[in-house]
DNA sequence: GTTATTTGCTACATCGATTGTGCAGCCCGC
DNA sequence: GCGGGCTGCACAATCGATGTAGCAAATAAC
């Protein structure tokens, strides 16, 4: 094994090039040419500096500059299509502008949330976005006393600008089309379409959660408040609340709204016990899509939110400096059973 | 709105308190004791800090120090529920160690792996994690020069610990579960099991393909070179090559080892158009786990990866500095058709 | 009552890169 | 041959936090 050796400075390259740091510095950098370094010095550094291996130590650049060269994204958790599609999203488009992308996931907890807002504030982020916010002024509070730029994304905050999915039009969409693939006419408890999962209180199962009951009243077939069923977003706590729905109700209804992927894994761990034929006599839809989710043993209507389009319309905002408090929607798109979509990076894997 | 107010940095809590920047450099850290400070002056300072928000400037601190504070980890891509999991428990286990996680993903190609690295080497991480390495070498040979504790998840290297999953044991136990199941008994081009996927020249295909080859050797069905088709990871190549193979043989063979969720995904579209009943004529395998993938409508048995434990096995080497160039196994498990796994973050989502 | 020792704090150099300012040398014109 | 302008670089301050060395006052020792 070798010695410590420490990574090559700017003045060790000044030393063996017999130039000075700044020159070194300038020659390394965009500002040679305002600084009326010759050609010839910029090369012969340029040079020398790739045969130490130099690369310039950030933490430094960043102290003198008050710019990191970093970008933050908090988003609720990475082990999700949705989040990690943004996540892919937010990487490429983060290395297109020669950011470095920090993303951190928050659990869902507002506490976490602003532990690592803090954090990356002291890593001098550059820009913030946050996915799924849960509290969204907090954030905005400390990001402004930081005077960091920052958009919320998924989620909406009042304090700065926000790219959202439409989620009222996507479930609507997924409402319509669960009544009308409804398998019975009735109005009778299991005649009914349930909405299971998501949380009552945040934005977008907020949204979700109105324009299930607006295509609901509207049909006239206005729903019970048992109807909605707002148990959160994890796997375990929808299974329970799938099982004992279909206890009160003597099996299965005639339509669920699943409010997420991540409930689908819980409520289809409980289907998965009961015949087929009873699941074939429920319609299922989710918001959001999973390929696999797309061929089950039974079919399911999903709604892709756009991720890769959440991410682009956030970064426009940043690139074009737009500092307004816009609201800006993109549209999910409703996938019929049984299609296959086609994601941006389906090239890699 | 506000004006732009810088952060508040230790000379204005020195100015704000009376103290010397030194001595509230001393208070708001660990090591006011060993320094002699007062317990009031102590709390003087830290009462003053909070009052104006203060929170350390962490490329300052980084700087001077030598250390950054962040752990840097390097994987395929996000959009993988494999590697997903393993950002969520690799964020896990560095925020118990009040490390910020930096994950950057290569999209497997070796330059960008390698320009990856450096730029973290850049912002001084003060480890970094390398998952499915492409030219582990390289990667050893930048961390050597930058004296940067490293270690290979998933792709072992020569050069530093390495935590892989037991390659050999899952595929075998996967090959031998498809010989069993195989709905034929003969040898015929469509009587055979194909493996689909991966790259033949990375470590953890080729563990797995000479596992196929040795399981079907010794079961007396000695593989044919056609029989391994290893056409990368990407979605769409495997559908190319699974439409392929279906056009020679005249149909489905007798089964299919899939070597990833993402060829899988390919290798469904394809399947997806086919009658059910050819399907169900097929045994299918995958290479990882995917909850939704277990419930298809045609059975697949699945090898689940342990995500969670590489990333712990890897950071209690990190723990215990362990620098021996060991090689820890990890054992994946056999999974059955329609079997619901309850991973570590199921209570949350 | 004088000399050690301890206590509580401050001054200053430092980490590595950036940048405003300054200053030789050179060419030019007249 | 002298002022003015340009070229090509060096010097030094700076960003914010840390840690060593040191200094005055308080306390202890004898």
């Amino acid at each position: 094994m070798r010695k410590l050796t420490r990574k090559a400075t700017i003045y060790d390259i000044a030393r063996l090039s017999g130039a000075s740091p700044s020159t070194v510095s300038a020659a390394l950098g965009e500002s040679w040419r305002t600084r009326r370094i010759s050609e010839a010095t910029v090369e012969a550094i340029r040079r020398i500096a790739a045969a130490e291996g130099y690369s310039t130590n950030m933490q430094a650049r960043g102290l003198r500059k008050a710019r990191s060269g970093l970008v933050g994204m908090v988003i609720p958790l990475h082990d999700n299509r949705f989040f990690s599609s943004m996540s892919q999203s937010f990487e490429a488009a983060a290395r297109d502008r020669g950011l470095v992308p920090v993303i951190a996931s928050s659990m869902r907890e507002p506490a976490e949330e602003l532990r690592i807002v803090e954090t990356l504030i002291s890593y001098a982020v550059d820009y913030l976005f946050i996915a799924g916010a849960t509290d969204p002024d907090a954030v905005t509070a400390m990001c402004r006393a930081a005077n960091l730029r920052h958009i919320f994304v998924d989620l909406p905050g009042k304090g700065a600008p926000s790219v959202v999915s439409d989620n009222a039009k996507g479930a609507a969409d997924l409402t319509r089309r669960l009544l009308a693939d409804r398998p019975v006419t009735g109005a009778t408890p299991r005649d009914r379409i349930y909405l299971i999962g998501g949380d009552a209180t945040d934005y977008a199962s907020a949204q979700r959660i109105a324009a299930f009951r607006a295509v609901l009243t509207e049909a006239g077939l206005p729903p019970l408040d048992e109807q909605i069923i707002a148990c959160g977003y994890a796997p375990r706590s929808a299974l329970r609340e799938i099982a004992a729905l279909c206890d009160r109700l003597g099996g299965l209804p005639a339509g669920v709204f699943v409010n997420s992927v991540t409930v689908l894994e819980g409520v289809l761990n409980h289907l998965s016990r009961l015949p087929l034929d009873d699941l074939r006599a429920c319609v299922i839809g989710c918001y959001d899509y999973d390929p696999f989710a797309a061929y089950l043993q039974f079919p399911v209507h999903m709604v892709r939110q756009d991720a890769h389009g959440l991410i682009q319309e956030a970064y426009r905002m940043i690139d074009e400096n737009v500092l307004d408090l816009v609201l800006k929607m993109v549209e999910p798109e409703l996938i019929a059973p049984r299609t296959f979509y086609d994601s941006p990076f389906s090239d890699r894997g």
